[in-house]
DNA sequence: TTCCAATTGTACTAGATAGTCCAATTGGTC
DNA sequence: GACCAATTGGACTATCTAGTACAATTGGAA
Protein backbone atom coordinates (compact mmCIF):
# COMPACT_ATOMS: atom_id res chain seq x y z
CA UNK A 1 0.00 0.00 0.00
CA UNK A 2 1.45 3.20 -1.29
CA UNK A 3 0.93 6.49 1.16
CA UNK A 4 -0.03 9.33 0.33
CA UNK A 5 2.53 11.98 -0.01
CA UNK A 6 2.86 14.35 2.88
CA UNK A 7 0.52 17.75 2.63
CA UNK A 8 2.47 20.88 2.70
CA UNK A 9 3.03 20.98 6.10
CA UNK A 10 1.07 24.04 7.90
CA UNK A 11 1.90 26.41 5.54
CA UNK A 12 -1.32 28.61 6.36
CA UNK A 13 0.83 29.12 9.72
CA UNK A 14 2.32 32.48 8.58
CA UNK A 15 -1.61 33.44 7.35
CA UNK A 16 -1.93 36.17 9.75
CA UNK A 17 -4.62 36.75 11.57
CA UNK A 18 -6.26 40.75 12.61
CA UNK A 19 -6.98 41.71 16.36
CA UNK A 20 -10.25 41.56 17.51
CA UNK A 21 -10.76 42.08 21.46
CA UNK A 22 -14.22 42.72 21.43
CA UNK A 23 -15.31 40.59 18.41
CA UNK A 24 -13.89 37.89 20.02
CA UNK A 25 -15.50 38.51 23.21
CA UNK A 26 -18.73 38.38 22.02
CA UNK A 27 -18.70 35.49 20.25
CA UNK A 28 -16.75 33.58 23.07
CA UNK A 29 -20.10 34.97 24.95
CA UNK A 30 -22.87 34.12 22.76
CA UNK A 31 -21.48 30.66 21.78
CA UNK A 32 -21.03 30.21 25.95
CA UNK A 33 -23.94 31.17 26.74
CA UNK A 34 -26.07 29.29 24.67
CA UNK A 35 -23.98 26.37 26.16
CA UNK A 36 -24.53 27.14 29.41
CA UNK A 37 -28.54 27.33 28.75
CA UNK A 38 -27.99 24.06 27.36
CA UNK A 39 -26.13 21.78 30.07
CA UNK A 40 -25.98 23.92 32.94
CA UNK A 41 -22.23 25.36 34.52
CA UNK A 42 -21.57 21.92 35.47
CA UNK A 43 -22.46 20.30 32.41
CA UNK A 44 -21.00 23.24 30.46
CA UNK A 45 -17.66 21.74 28.92
CA UNK A 46 -15.21 24.88 28.16
CA UNK A 47 -13.46 22.83 25.12
CA UNK A 48 -16.60 22.19 23.31
CA UNK A 49 -17.67 26.21 23.97
CA UNK A 50 -14.20 26.54 22.54
CA UNK A 51 -14.33 24.63 19.87
CA UNK A 52 -18.12 26.55 18.53
CA UNK A 53 -16.04 29.73 19.10
CA UNK A 54 -13.70 30.84 15.87
CA UNK A 55 -11.30 30.98 18.42
CA UNK A 56 -8.97 29.05 20.75
CA UNK A 57 -9.61 27.80 24.05
CA UNK A 58 -7.17 29.87 25.22
CA UNK A 59 -9.18 33.32 24.55
CA UNK A 60 -11.52 32.19 26.77
CA UNK A 61 -9.09 32.09 29.65
CA UNK A 62 -7.36 35.19 28.69
CA UNK A 63 -10.27 37.64 28.84
CA UNK A 64 -12.69 35.29 31.23
CA UNK A 65 -10.29 34.06 33.94
CA UNK A 66 -12.00 30.87 34.24
CA UNK A 67 -15.19 28.80 33.66
CA UNK A 68 -17.01 30.54 36.48
CA UNK A 69 -15.88 33.95 35.41
CA UNK A 70 -17.28 32.87 31.73
CA UNK A 71 -20.27 32.03 33.30
CA UNK A 72 -20.43 35.22 35.44
CA UNK A 73 -19.99 37.29 32.47
CA UNK A 74 -23.05 35.75 30.64
CA UNK A 75 -25.13 36.02 33.87
CA UNK A 76 -24.14 39.36 34.13
CA UNK A 77 -24.90 40.13 30.36
CA UNK A 78 -28.76 38.46 30.82
CA UNK A 79 -28.98 41.09 33.26
CA UNK A 80 -27.84 43.84 31.71
CA UNK A 81 -30.42 42.86 28.63
CA UNK A 82 -33.64 42.74 30.67
CA UNK A 83 -32.72 45.58 32.26
CA UNK A 84 -32.96 47.61 29.77
CA UNK A 85 -36.22 45.65 28.68
CA UNK A 86 -37.78 46.91 32.03
CA UNK A 87 -36.39 50.69 31.39
CA UNK A 88 -38.16 50.85 27.97
CA UNK A 89 -41.46 50.74 29.45
CA UNK A 90 -43.51 53.19 30.44
CA UNK A 91 -46.64 52.98 32.89
CA UNK A 92 -46.60 56.41 34.60
CA UNK A 93 -48.59 57.22 31.60
CA UNK A 94 -50.89 54.76 31.38
CA UNK A 95 -54.37 54.85 33.11
CA UNK A 96 -53.61 52.03 36.64
CA UNK A 97 -55.72 49.10 34.66
CA UNK A 98 -54.06 49.32 31.69
CA UNK A 99 -50.71 49.59 32.92
CA UNK A 100 -50.96 46.44 35.00
CA UNK A 101 -52.11 44.71 31.75
CA UNK A 102 -49.50 46.73 29.82
CA UNK A 103 -47.04 45.08 32.26
CA UNK A 104 -47.95 41.61 32.45
CA UNK A 105 -48.69 41.31 29.05
CA UNK A 106 -44.76 42.61 28.26
CA UNK A 107 -43.60 40.75 31.06
CA UNK A 108 -44.87 37.41 29.66
CA UNK A 109 -43.80 37.80 26.55
CA UNK A 110 -40.17 38.73 27.88
CA UNK A 111 -39.81 35.24 28.98
CA UNK A 112 -41.53 33.65 26.32
CA UNK A 113 -39.34 35.12 23.60
CA UNK A 114 -36.32 34.59 25.83
CA UNK A 115 -36.27 30.81 26.75
CA UNK A 116 -32.58 31.57 27.31
CA UNK A 117 -33.44 34.33 30.07
CA UNK A 118 -35.12 32.03 31.45
CA UNK A 119 -32.98 29.06 31.42
CA UNK A 120 -30.48 30.73 33.18
CA UNK A 121 -32.19 32.08 36.13
CA UNK A 122 -33.25 28.28 36.69
CA UNK A 123 -29.51 26.88 36.55
CA UNK A 124 -28.50 29.83 39.02
CA UNK A 125 -31.17 29.46 41.32
CA UNK A 126 -30.49 25.80 41.27
CA UNK A 127 -26.79 27.14 42.53
CA UNK A 128 -28.19 28.85 45.06
CA UNK A 129 -27.74 32.43 44.06
CA UNK A 130 -24.06 32.09 44.12
CA UNK A 131 -22.88 34.02 41.59
CA UNK A 132 -25.60 36.61 41.21
CA UNK A 133 -24.19 37.66 44.66
CA UNK A 134 -20.42 37.30 43.78
CA UNK A 135 -21.39 39.91 40.78
CA UNK A 136 -20.83 43.20 41.73
CA UNK A 137 -23.05 44.60 38.50
CA UNK A 138 -25.82 42.66 39.26
CA UNK A 139 -26.62 43.23 42.90
CA UNK A 140 -28.40 46.79 43.16
CA UNK A 141 -30.84 46.81 39.95
CA UNK A 142 -34.41 45.96 39.77
CA UNK A 143 -35.49 47.31 42.73
CA UNK A 144 -36.77 49.69 39.67
CA UNK A 145 -39.47 47.07 38.76
CA UNK A 146 -40.96 46.79 42.41
CA UNK A 147 -41.02 51.14 42.06
CA UNK A 148 -43.07 50.89 39.32
CA UNK A 149 -45.43 49.10 40.37
CA UNK A 150 -46.02 50.69 43.85
CA UNK A 151 -46.73 54.21 41.63
CA UNK A 152 -49.11 52.25 39.38
CA UNK A 153 -50.68 50.63 42.72
CA UNK A 154 -51.54 54.06 44.57
CA UNK A 155 -53.02 55.68 41.71
CA UNK A 156 -55.32 52.78 40.99
CA UNK A 157 -55.95 52.34 44.95
CA UNK A 158 -56.35 56.02 45.17
CA UNK A 159 -59.09 55.95 42.18
CA UNK A 160 -61.07 53.21 44.24
CA UNK A 161 -60.04 50.77 41.33
CA UNK A 162 -58.07 48.20 42.79
CA UNK A 163 -58.27 47.17 46.50
CA UNK A 164 -56.63 47.95 49.47
CA UNK A 165 -53.54 46.56 51.40
CA UNK A 166 -51.66 45.15 48.71
CA UNK A 167 -48.24 44.60 48.71
CA UNK A 168 -46.28 45.65 45.18
CA UNK A 169 -43.82 42.26 45.74
CA UNK A 170 -46.38 40.19 45.51
CA UNK A 171 -48.11 41.40 42.54
CA UNK A 172 -44.57 41.52 41.42
CA UNK A 173 -44.44 37.70 42.37
CA UNK A 174 -47.63 37.00 41.04
CA UNK A 175 -46.59 38.71 37.41
CA UNK A 176 -43.52 36.82 37.24
CA UNK A 177 -44.55 33.25 38.41
CA UNK A 178 -46.94 33.20 35.42
CA UNK A 179 -44.83 34.42 32.82
CA UNK A 180 -42.00 32.38 34.32
CA UNK A 181 -43.13 28.99 35.11
CA UNK A 182 -44.73 27.78 31.44
CA UNK A 183 -41.15 28.32 30.66
CA UNK A 184 -39.21 27.13 32.68
CA UNK A 185 -41.48 24.44 33.36
CA UNK A 186 -42.24 23.72 29.57
CA UNK A 187 -40.73 20.31 29.62
CA UNK A 188 -42.72 18.36 32.35
CA UNK A 189 -45.51 20.36 31.42
CA UNK A 190 -45.49 18.47 27.71
CA UNK A 191 -44.35 14.75 29.30
CA UNK A 192 -47.14 15.08 31.92
CA UNK A 193 -49.74 16.53 29.90
CA UNK A 194 -48.79 16.31 26.51
CA UNK A 195 -48.99 20.19 26.09
CA UNK A 196 -46.85 21.91 24.65
CA UNK A 197 -46.43 25.62 26.01
CA UNK A 198 -44.47 27.00 22.94
CA UNK A 199 -47.07 26.38 20.30
CA UNK A 200 -48.68 29.48 19.54
CA UNK A 201 -52.57 29.17 20.62
CA UNK A 202 -51.33 27.60 23.42
CA UNK A 203 -49.10 30.35 24.61
CA UNK A 204 -51.53 33.09 23.43
CA UNK A 205 -54.60 31.24 25.52
CA UNK A 206 -52.00 31.41 28.53
CA UNK A 207 -50.64 34.91 28.40
CA UNK A 208 -54.73 36.02 27.79
CA UNK A 209 -55.27 34.10 30.82
CA UNK A 210 -52.33 35.39 33.22
CA UNK A 211 -53.57 39.35 32.41
CA UNK A 212 -57.15 38.42 33.05
CA UNK A 213 -55.51 36.85 36.66
CA UNK A 214 -53.24 39.24 37.30
CA UNK A 215 -56.34 42.16 36.89
CA UNK A 216 -58.48 40.36 38.94
CA UNK A 217 -56.36 40.50 41.44
CA UNK A 218 -55.85 43.50 41.62
CA UNK A 219 -59.38 44.83 41.20
CA UNK A 220 -61.79 45.24 43.44
CA UNK B 1 12.79 8.32 64.51
CA UNK B 2 10.22 5.14 65.05
CA UNK B 3 7.35 3.73 63.36
CA UNK B 4 4.71 2.51 64.89
CA UNK B 5 4.15 -1.39 64.75
CA UNK B 6 1.71 -2.25 62.06
CA UNK B 7 -1.94 -2.58 62.96
CA UNK B 8 -3.12 -5.82 62.92
CA UNK B 9 -4.11 -5.83 59.20
CA UNK B 10 -7.62 -5.70 58.29
CA UNK B 11 -8.65 -8.53 61.06
CA UNK B 12 -12.03 -7.01 60.51
CA UNK B 13 -12.09 -8.18 56.95
CA UNK B 14 -14.23 -10.88 58.59
CA UNK B 15 -16.39 -9.15 60.61
CA UNK B 16 -19.64 -10.12 59.21
CA UNK B 17 -22.19 -7.60 57.04
CA UNK B 18 -25.70 -9.19 56.66
CA UNK B 19 -27.24 -8.39 53.69
CA UNK B 20 -30.10 -5.88 52.98
CA UNK B 21 -30.92 -5.19 49.54
CA UNK B 22 -33.69 -3.05 50.41
CA UNK B 23 -32.03 -1.07 53.14
CA UNK B 24 -28.86 -0.68 50.66
CA UNK B 25 -31.47 0.83 47.64
CA UNK B 26 -33.21 2.67 49.81
CA UNK B 27 -29.82 4.59 52.06
CA UNK B 28 -28.78 4.98 48.26
CA UNK B 29 -31.61 6.66 46.79
CA UNK B 30 -31.95 9.07 49.77
CA UNK B 31 -28.25 10.15 49.75
CA UNK B 32 -28.38 10.65 45.81
CA UNK B 33 -31.53 12.62 46.28
CA UNK B 34 -29.80 15.11 47.89
CA UNK B 35 -27.09 15.01 45.64
CA UNK B 36 -29.02 15.71 42.43
CA UNK B 37 -30.90 18.22 44.07
CA UNK B 38 -28.00 20.25 45.61
CA UNK B 39 -26.14 19.57 42.62
CA UNK B 40 -28.11 18.60 39.29
CA UNK B 41 -27.37 15.69 36.71
CA UNK B 42 -24.37 16.64 35.83
CA UNK B 43 -22.67 18.28 38.82
CA UNK B 44 -23.86 15.34 41.09
CA UNK B 45 -20.37 13.32 41.55
CA UNK B 46 -20.88 9.44 42.02
CA UNK B 47 -17.55 9.14 44.15
CA UNK B 48 -19.56 11.85 46.46
CA UNK B 49 -22.72 9.47 46.63
CA UNK B 50 -20.98 6.83 47.48
CA UNK B 51 -19.08 8.16 50.23
CA UNK B 52 -22.39 9.55 52.01
CA UNK B 53 -23.48 6.18 51.74
CA UNK B 54 -22.79 3.33 54.23
CA UNK B 55 -22.27 1.49 51.55
CA UNK B 56 -19.52 1.08 48.74
CA UNK B 57 -19.60 2.60 45.15
CA UNK B 58 -19.71 -0.12 43.74
CA UNK B 59 -23.19 -1.21 45.30
CA UNK B 60 -24.84 1.77 43.14
CA UNK B 61 -23.74 0.41 39.92
CA UNK B 62 -25.13 -3.16 41.17
CA UNK B 63 -28.70 -1.88 42.14
CA UNK B 64 -29.03 0.88 39.15
CA UNK B 65 -26.70 0.37 36.34
CA UNK B 66 -25.56 3.87 36.10
CA UNK B 67 -25.14 7.63 36.99
CA UNK B 68 -28.28 8.28 35.13
CA UNK B 69 -30.43 5.04 35.80
CA UNK B 70 -30.13 6.23 39.71
CA UNK B 71 -31.09 9.61 38.65
CA UNK B 72 -33.88 8.22 36.84
CA UNK B 73 -34.69 6.25 39.94
CA UNK B 74 -34.70 9.17 42.25
CA UNK B 75 -36.65 10.99 39.98
CA UNK B 76 -39.47 8.24 40.13
CA UNK B 77 -39.63 7.77 43.63
CA UNK B 78 -40.27 11.71 44.07
CA UNK B 79 -43.18 11.42 41.39
CA UNK B 80 -44.06 8.60 43.25
CA UNK B 81 -44.54 10.39 46.53
CA UNK B 82 -46.64 13.27 44.85
CA UNK B 83 -48.61 10.92 43.31
CA UNK B 84 -49.70 9.43 46.37
CA UNK B 85 -50.12 12.76 47.78
CA UNK B 86 -52.72 13.95 45.35
CA UNK B 87 -54.72 10.80 45.94
CA UNK B 88 -55.26 11.96 49.19
CA UNK B 89 -57.06 14.83 48.65
CA UNK B 90 -60.60 14.16 48.48
CA UNK B 91 -62.36 17.29 47.25
CA UNK B 92 -65.58 15.78 45.64
CA UNK B 93 -67.14 16.07 49.26
CA UNK B 94 -66.26 19.83 49.42
CA UNK B 95 -68.43 22.35 47.82
CA UNK B 96 -66.54 23.93 44.80
CA UNK B 97 -65.13 27.11 46.22
CA UNK B 98 -63.70 25.53 49.40
CA UNK B 99 -62.10 22.68 47.20
CA UNK B 100 -60.47 25.16 45.03
CA UNK B 101 -58.85 27.03 48.11
CA UNK B 102 -58.34 23.51 49.92
CA UNK B 103 -56.63 21.84 46.76
CA UNK B 104 -54.48 25.62 45.92
CA UNK B 105 -53.39 25.67 49.94
CA UNK B 106 -52.38 22.05 49.61
CA UNK B 107 -50.22 22.47 46.63
CA UNK B 108 -48.44 25.35 48.22
CA UNK B 109 -47.82 23.25 50.65
CA UNK B 110 -46.37 20.39 49.19
CA UNK B 111 -44.14 22.66 47.14
CA UNK B 112 -42.93 24.82 50.30
CA UNK B 113 -42.46 21.44 51.97
CA UNK B 114 -40.37 19.59 49.87
CA UNK B 115 -38.23 21.87 47.98
CA UNK B 116 -36.42 19.01 47.07
CA UNK B 117 -39.04 17.82 44.74
CA UNK B 118 -39.00 21.44 43.02
CA UNK B 119 -35.36 21.49 42.91
CA UNK B 120 -35.48 18.13 41.23
CA UNK B 121 -38.16 19.33 38.56
CA UNK B 122 -36.23 22.67 37.77
CA UNK B 123 -33.47 19.96 37.08
CA UNK B 124 -35.22 17.72 34.65
CA UNK B 125 -36.18 20.74 33.21
CA UNK B 126 -33.27 22.01 32.11
CA UNK B 127 -32.19 18.56 31.01
CA UNK B 128 -35.63 19.02 28.78
CA UNK B 129 -37.63 16.23 30.24
CA UNK B 130 -35.33 13.65 28.58
CA UNK B 131 -35.51 11.37 31.67
CA UNK B 132 -39.22 11.78 32.12
CA UNK B 133 -39.77 10.67 28.95
CA UNK B 134 -37.35 7.90 29.14
CA UNK B 135 -39.06 6.52 32.11
CA UNK B 136 -41.92 3.93 31.50
CA UNK B 137 -43.39 4.36 35.48
CA UNK B 138 -44.09 8.28 35.56
CA UNK B 139 -45.15 9.15 31.68
CA UNK B 140 -48.58 7.73 32.60
CA UNK B 141 -49.64 9.19 35.74
CA UNK B 142 -51.12 12.37 37.24
CA UNK B 143 -54.00 13.46 34.40
CA UNK B 144 -55.99 13.03 37.89
CA UNK B 145 -54.93 16.19 38.41
CA UNK B 146 -56.58 17.47 35.73
CA UNK B 147 -59.53 15.23 36.25
CA UNK B 148 -60.23 16.42 39.72
CA UNK B 149 -59.85 19.81 38.88
CA UNK B 150 -62.16 19.42 35.72
CA UNK B 151 -65.08 17.82 38.48
CA UNK B 152 -65.15 20.84 40.46
CA UNK B 153 -64.96 23.12 38.02
CA UNK B 154 -68.08 21.89 36.33
CA UNK B 155 -70.05 21.80 39.44
CA UNK B 156 -68.71 25.17 40.33
CA UNK B 157 -69.81 26.57 37.03
CA UNK B 158 -73.57 24.28 37.03
CA UNK B 159 -74.11 26.17 40.30
CA UNK B 160 -72.83 29.74 38.48
CA UNK B 161 -70.30 30.30 40.69
CA UNK B 162 -67.47 29.86 38.72
CA UNK B 163 -67.15 31.92 35.53
CA UNK B 164 -67.40 30.31 31.96
CA UNK B 165 -64.99 28.77 29.33
CA UNK B 166 -62.16 28.12 31.60
CA UNK B 167 -59.67 25.42 30.76
CA UNK B 168 -58.85 23.03 33.60
CA UNK B 169 -55.41 22.83 32.75
CA UNK B 170 -55.24 26.81 32.77
CA UNK B 171 -56.39 26.52 36.57
CA UNK B 172 -53.76 23.99 37.48
CA UNK B 173 -51.01 25.89 35.51
CA UNK B 174 -52.35 28.97 37.26
CA UNK B 175 -51.97 26.52 40.70
CA UNK B 176 -48.74 25.38 40.12
CA UNK B 177 -47.26 28.61 38.67
CA UNK B 178 -47.89 30.03 41.70
CA UNK B 179 -46.78 27.43 43.92
CA UNK B 180 -43.52 26.32 42.27
CA UNK B 181 -42.34 29.54 41.54
CA UNK B 182 -41.65 31.31 45.27
CA UNK B 183 -39.62 27.65 46.07
CA UNK B 184 -37.81 27.49 42.59
CA UNK B 185 -36.57 30.78 42.09
CA UNK B 186 -36.43 31.72 45.96
CA UNK B 187 -32.55 32.39 45.44
CA UNK B 188 -32.85 34.97 42.90
CA UNK B 189 -35.68 36.31 44.80
CA UNK B 190 -33.64 36.77 47.85
CA UNK B 191 -30.74 38.06 45.99
CA UNK B 192 -32.72 40.55 44.15
CA UNK B 193 -34.99 41.76 46.53
CA UNK B 194 -33.60 40.86 49.52
CA UNK B 195 -36.90 38.93 50.47
CA UNK B 196 -36.64 35.55 52.21
CA UNK B 197 -39.43 33.45 50.81
CA UNK B 198 -38.92 30.69 53.33
CA UNK B 199 -39.72 32.79 55.96
CA UNK B 200 -42.81 31.77 57.59
CA UNK B 201 -44.64 35.34 57.42
CA UNK B 202 -43.72 35.87 54.04
CA UNK B 203 -44.38 32.30 53.22
CA UNK B 204 -47.76 32.41 54.83
CA UNK B 205 -48.83 35.81 53.02
CA UNK B 206 -47.81 34.33 49.84
CA UNK B 207 -50.21 31.62 50.39
CA UNK B 208 -53.36 33.21 51.61
CA UNK B 209 -52.19 35.81 48.26
CA UNK B 210 -51.88 32.29 45.58
CA UNK B 211 -55.68 30.62 47.32
CA UNK B 212 -57.09 34.24 46.78
CA UNK B 213 -55.71 34.83 43.32
CA UNK B 214 -56.72 31.37 42.58
CA UNK B 215 -60.54 32.05 43.74
CA UNK B 216 -60.54 35.59 42.37
CA UNK B 217 -59.45 33.73 38.84
CA UNK B 218 -62.32 30.85 38.74
CA UNK B 219 -65.10 32.70 40.60
CA UNK B 220 -67.70 35.43 38.22
C1' DT C 1 12.32 51.65 12.46
C1' DT C 2 12.18 49.83 17.18
C1' DC C 3 10.28 48.11 21.00
C1' DC C 4 6.81 46.75 24.26
C1' DA C 5 2.39 45.47 25.77
C1' DA C 6 -1.73 43.38 24.20
C1' DT C 7 -3.32 39.19 21.90
C1' DT C 8 -3.34 34.65 20.03
C1' DG C 9 -1.94 29.61 18.78
C1' DT C 10 -0.22 24.91 20.08
C1' DA C 11 0.90 21.46 22.93
C1' DC C 12 0.67 19.84 27.23
C1' DT C 13 -0.56 18.22 32.30
C1' DA C 14 -2.38 17.12 36.76
C1' DG C 15 -6.30 15.63 38.66
C1' DA C 16 -11.03 14.24 38.58
C1' DT C 17 -14.59 10.94 37.18
C1' DA C 18 -17.62 7.28 35.49
C1' DG C 19 -17.39 2.79 35.21
C1' DT C 20 -15.13 -2.16 35.53
C1' DC C 21 -12.50 -6.51 37.05
C1' DC C 22 -12.11 -10.18 40.00
C1' DA C 23 -12.50 -12.30 44.05
C1' DA C 24 -14.96 -12.98 48.31
C1' DT C 25 -18.95 -13.52 51.28
C1' DT C 26 -23.74 -14.65 52.33
C1' DG C 27 -28.33 -16.88 52.40
C1' DG C 28 -31.24 -20.11 50.97
C1' DT C 29 -32.35 -24.59 48.75
C1' DC C 30 -31.52 -29.54 47.94
C1' DG D 1 -23.24 -30.04 54.28
C1' DA D 2 -22.99 -28.64 49.42
C1' DC D 3 -23.90 -25.71 45.88
C1' DC D 4 -25.49 -21.72 43.43
C1' DA D 5 -27.21 -17.26 42.79
C1' DA D 6 -27.49 -12.89 44.97
C1' DT D 7 -24.51 -9.43 47.14
C1' DT D 8 -20.49 -6.95 48.46
C1' DG D 9 -15.50 -5.10 48.78
C1' DG D 10 -11.47 -2.89 46.99
C1' DA D 11 -8.32 -1.84 43.63
C1' DC D 12 -7.88 -0.38 39.04
C1' DT D 13 -8.40 2.15 34.38
C1' DA D 14 -9.51 4.76 30.33
C1' DT D 15 -11.10 9.03 29.43
C1' DC D 16 -12.44 13.56 30.14
C1' DT D 17 -11.63 18.24 31.76
C1' DA D 18 -10.19 22.62 33.57
C1' DG D 19 -6.43 25.06 33.34
C1' DT D 20 -1.25 26.25 31.98
C1' DA D 21 3.51 26.89 29.66
C1' DC D 22 5.63 29.11 26.29
C1' DA D 23 6.40 30.97 22.10
C1' DA D 24 4.74 33.79 18.39
C1' DT D 25 2.29 37.58 16.23
C1' DT D 26 0.21 42.18 16.08
C1' DG D 27 -0.65 47.19 16.68
C1' DG D 28 0.74 51.29 18.12
C1' DA D 29 3.82 54.63 20.54
C1' DA D 30 8.50 56.60 20.57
Amino acid sequence: MVTAPPLPAKRRKSASWTQDPEGVRRDILAVARAEFVENGLSGARVDEIAAKTSNSKRMIYYYFGDKEGLYRAVLEEAYARIRTFERSLDLAALPPREAIATLTGFTFDYHADNPDFVRLVMVENIHHGRHLATSTKISVLNLSAIDMIREVYERGRVDGLFREGLDPIDIHLTISALSFYNVSNQASIRQVFGHDMAAPEARERRRRSAIETVLRMVCR
